[in-house]
DNA sequence: AAGCCTATTGCATTCGAAGTCGTTTTCTGT
DNA sequence: ACAGAAAACGACTTCGAATGCAATAGGCTT
């Protein structure tokens, strides 16, 4: 077409002498001496090329550079070979080291990335119609979705896997991390070791996962005849976990905090420490819930629950790549158990 | 095709009944009466297309669902609307920010993101492999490429922006925070509050960044009087910091450690508070350099120099961009300057 | 009302690789 | 050496959208 133009217009002037041409399969087979067909079958598994020809294609493809396009390949076999992961916000410090699992398993797998992070919330309906224009064989998400949203995978035969939640009610595959054994361990060895009076940080009300986490621990308590335990609401953020606890420990005497997440506990750990010069774990115990790079840091050395993270995601990527492949396969959900980490934020008994 | 075989075989079995038809701008052409062009000319900017005739085609696109298929649309018009992102290690806490910043930079600018991520830099011929034949308009990478690598996305005229790194000799466009400023500022500051005997926390050697820092480093010293200065390496990692304040601290009587990251500094606190009952910042400074969150806890305050990874995001995102438009546009090298955050990790006089 | 001009529209082709199908070449076995 | 089977090969069509070009419709001028 540009050529076409350039010859119409009667000068010589040329331009790009050096014009970059893609290379395709057609000039790898022009040049050793092939049809198209023969250059396409040497690049796919198990189809039938004698060796004679297929040294003779990849020598060509050899001095050409030449890769197969994987946009035309999509177009033709209907599989891009590409998932889309979604993920809330990338800040969390807990969400890096599942995205960088996630790659790595996918691409192991010859399976692409495509990555939409989320500012807000609202923002995820443009990134779904991102999504279906792309043609992705499947998408591992941790955001929230509506039934309306994963309705729409379904119709569209778009795999999806939920990473740390679940359907809520709607059908659909998905990994996450049961908090109820941790917690057990977490609030009746705190129990044990004498708490009577504790506080929690909580994520914001809106999340899920967060939620019942806060049933969970106020249910375990309560079988401990603890009640009425006053409860706190941080972003997931190290300043909002600083700043719940500055507020429970100014209205109440507590001498056990448990936090929804990790990040939070270790602004808690300070708020206690640091702010109002309460010791941890002597006067208060805090405990965490992810198993972050950080709170392993000697400054904290957090009690936690450790997600088993490498096993999640490998999960989350096998059943992705199962429902890729059977399309009709039924929802799933994998539950992973953490592990107790027994750091030196609590005072816990066994 | 498949319709056709449906039909030769006699028989009327309908396997699928609800068949999950993608759903073209054939079919969306067809519910409105009107031809495919006009269809994809609805899409487009800038293409004439009556009222009338748009609001048919509108009306049945939504009927259906309709999203123009991005991978056709990229193989005809050679523009994929994809950017790739390779970063060699984003557990390194510095570079999720990054990720975050430049995904949600460019999905404001209609680019979709192709995340690869590098467990080892041998891995980086495989990922450019696959950046080859997914047709990317440009490319963002943070992690080391050879002369030839840059060579090849010259060649095949991809766009290509180096973050936090430079081309080493070879022409290529990069955005980097120059250290040297904040270096000098850092290494006067601690001079002047008299610091004397320095302990220097760098990279791996292999490193590009780390040892021009080190360089840097000593030569502001050298100014100041200070020779032969201790330097020890971790990986980037809190371990890594830890384990090298260590041996430096067992070794050398030092009042003031650099550490080439803030993570590794973070380390190095630990190390001298924690391990060996060293005061900060009353018998030893640490200074860091990146200002990534854990910095600014509480238990740290990190005295360090920023990086502003918004401006710089801005500038690739926007050189990037530049590039894929204009394919022969030179290098450039923009360099940014951190700022100084003054922690209370160390004693530092203006 | 005739003559122009411009905004719409559809037809046909194109992008690069895959796969179908019919043809040619190469093996086997006898 | 020959029939028959298997392997290798190439022409052609296809995927879904974009676009040059020609045809048409509509609006405006005089």
């Amino acid at each position: 077409m540009k050529c076409a133009n350039r010859q119409t217009s009667g000068e010589m002037i040329e331009p790009k002498p050096t014009r970059r041409r893609a290379g395709t399969s057609y000039d790898v087979a022009r040049r050793a001496g092939v049809s198209q067909s023969a250059v396409s079958r040497c690049f796919r598994e198990g189809e039938s090329v004698s060796p004679k020809t297929r040294a003779l294609i990849l020598a060509a493809a050899d001095e050409l550079g030449y890769r197969p396009n994987a946009i035309a390949q999509g177009l033709i076999t209907r599989r891009s070979n590409l998932v889309a992961v979604i993920i809330s916000n990338l800040t969390n410090l807990y969400y890096p080291e599942v995205l960088a699992e996630l790659t790595a398993k996918l691409s192991a797998q010859g399976i692409r990335v495509l990555l939409f992070t989320l500012a807000a919330e609202s923002e995820i309906d443009q990134v779904l119609d991102q999504v279906w224009r792309y043609q992705v064989d499947g998408a591992i998400v941790a955001a929230r979705l509506s039934p309306t949203q994963m309705e729409a995978f379904r119709k569209r035969d778009i795999a999806l896997v939920l990473y740390n939640r679940d359907g809520g009610g709607t059908p659909v595959a998905s990994v996450s991390c049961e908090f109820a054994a941790g917690e057990t361990l977490l609030v009746d060895g705190l129990v044990a070791a004498g708490c009577r009076s504790f506080g929690i940080i909580a994520g914001p009300a809106d999340s899920t996962v967060g939620e019942a986490h806060v049933r969970g621990v106020c249910a375990r308590l309560a079988i401990a005849g603890i009640d009425n335990v006053p409860v706190d609401r941080g972003d997931f953020s190290y300043e909002g976990g600083h700043a719940a606890a500055l507020r429970l420990l100014k209205a109440h005497d507590l001498d056990a905090i448990i936090a929804a997440n990790d990040v939070m506990a270790l602004g808690a750990m300070d708020a206690a420490r640091i702010d109002c010069g309460i010791a941890v774990p002597e006067q208060l115990s805090v405990v965490g819930y992810d198993g972050v790079a950080p709170a392993k840091w000697r400054s904290y050395r957090l009690t936690t629950v450790r997600q088993p993270v490498g096993r999640m995601t490998e999960a989350a990527v096998s059943m992705l790549i199962e429902r890729i492949e059977k399309p009709d396969l039924g929802p799933e959900r994998r539950l992973f158990s953490g592990d107790l980490i027994r750091g030196e934020s609590a005072r816990l008994l066994p």
